[in-house]
DNA sequence: TAGATTGTTAATCGATTAACAATC
DNA sequence: TAGATTGTTAATCGATTAACAATC
C-alpha cells in the first residue's frame, strides 16, 4: 500500500493531523469531513484528501472520515506503536528539559539511558534513568542496542559521538546541535530541531512585515 | 530592493548559510564560489545564487562572493543587529532551557522580561531577570513594549496570554505551546517550535527506511 | 585577453488546488 | 433515490535546476 515515496512535504503534515484528530476526539465527535477538518486547520479539503491517499482510503463517501480510526492509522503510520529505543547525550539544560518535557512514550520511543561527559553529573538520576559518562556509551550501546539518539551536545563534541554511534548502530538522530549529521551519513534519519534558525527566521518576519 | 516578497522556503534557508558563511570566516577564508559553497552545505549552485539574488548582487563575476561581507549583508536581512525586546513566559523546565541556552543576542533579539503563573518560582533569578508573576504581564509590556513573545506553556494556558499579548501590541511569537496561533490571529508572525511533531517526524523515517 | 563565475532567463520538476466521476 | 463526500485525475502554481550571456 504506502510502496511509493511519501514526499517530505506530507510527512511533515502527519503529526498536525494526528494532533487535531486528538483533540476532536477528545471533544467527543466521532466523525468529520474533509471540507470541516480544512476549515480547522486551515489547509484545503483536497490536500487532505490527497495527503490521506498517499497511505490508503481511510474514508467514506457521503460520510467522511471516522476521527478514532482515522487518528490510530495516522498513528500507525508513524509508528507511535513501535516504542522504538533512545539514548540522550548531553543533560545539560537543554538535555535535562528534553528530558523532563518530552512525553516520548506517546511520539513512539521509550528513553533508555542518558549520558553526560561531565563526571559531576554521573549518578544523578533523570527522568527515573541514572546519568552515565559518555565513556560507557559503546558498553550501553551494546548491550540495548537504542535505534536513536537525542543529541543535545556542543557541535564540537556531536562529530565524533554521532560518527561514534553510527558505527553501534544507531539509525537515527534527533539533533538539537549545529554538526550536519545528514550531510556527513547519508543513509542516517535525521531531524534537526535547529532553535537558532527557528528564531533568526522569526527575526526576519518581524522586519518585513507587510500587508 | 528586497521589495518582492520572499518565498518561505527562501526564507528558511538564510539562517543555514549565515552559519555556514561564519565557519568559513573563523577558518580563516575570505572567498568562495556558489559551486564550492554548494559543495559543503549540499545544495545546487544554482539554488544558492537564486537565493541570493531575492536579497541583492552580493557576489562579482569571476570571483565568487565575499564570505564576510556576505555574511554580514544575511545579517541585515535577518535582522540580527535590530535586538528587539523579547518576554518569556513559562518558566518550567522548557522555559529555563531556553533561556539559559538560546543566545538572544546573536540571533536578533534582547531578552526582557520571564515571567510565570507559579508564585513559588517568582523572584527566583534566571539570566540576570527575575521571574516575574504573569499577574503583571500588562504592566510590563506597556512600559517595555516587547515585540515578541516566547510561550514555554500548555496549550490551555497559552491562548489566553497570545491573546491578551497581541492586545498590548505583542507583533510575534516564538511559540512552543501546541495553540496554533497563526489560524487566530492571521496578521501575527508566528515560528512554531513542536518537538513532539519533530519526533514523530523521525519516527516515520526510521520505520520507513529504504534505498 | 582568457578563464572563471556571477546574475538571470528558460526549462523542469514537484506540490497544491480544482474538478468530477464513483459511491456510500 | 437524492445528497453528500470521497478518491482520483487533470490543471495550476511555485520552487528548483539548467543554461548561458554578461562581466569581472
Amino acid at each position: 500500500m504506502s510502496n511509493s515515496i511519501i514526499s517530505n512535504s506530507v510527512i511533515k503534515r502527519l503529526p498536525r493531523y494526528y494532533r487535531f484528530l486528538g483533540e476532536l476526539k477528545a471533544a467527543g465527535m466521532t466523525r468529520i469531513s474533509s471540507r470541516e477538518l480544512s476549515e480547522r486547520m486551515g489547509l484545503t479539503a483536497s490536500q487532505i484528501r490527497q495527503d490521506l491517499n498517499c497511505f490508503g482510503g481511510f474514508g467514506q463517501q457521503g460520510y467522511g472520515y471516522n476521527i478514532e480510526l482515522l487518528q490510530s492509522e495516522i498513528g500507525k503510520i508513524l509508528g507511535l506503536d513501535m516504542k522504538k529505543s533512545a539514548i540522550l547525550i548531553g543533560m545539560g539544560n537543554l538535555g535535562k528539559a528534553v528530558a523532563l518535557h518530552v512525553n516520548f512514550e506517546s511520539k513512539g520511543f521509550r528513553l533508555t539511558g542518558v549520558f553526560d561527559s561531565k563526571e559531576s553529573l554521573v549518578g544523578q538520576v533523570v527522568c527515573g534513568l541514572p546519568i552515565r559518562s559518555t565513556a560507557n556509551i559503546d558498553e550501553f550501546c551494546r548491550e540495548n542496542k537504542p535505534e536513536i539518539a537525542i543529541l543535545c551536545i556542543p557541535k564540537t563534541a556531536a562529530k565524533g559521538i554521532a560518527d561514534q554511534l553510527i558505527k553501534l548502530g544507531v539509525k537515527g538522530f534527533w539533533n538539537f546541535s549545529h554538526y550536519d549529521i545528514a550531510l556527513n551519513h547519508p543513509g542516517v534519519s535525521v531531524e534537526n530541531v535547529h532553535f537558532g534558525d527557528s528564531l533568526m527566521t522569526l527575526s526576519y518576519r518581524l522586519n518585513n512585515e507587510q500587508d
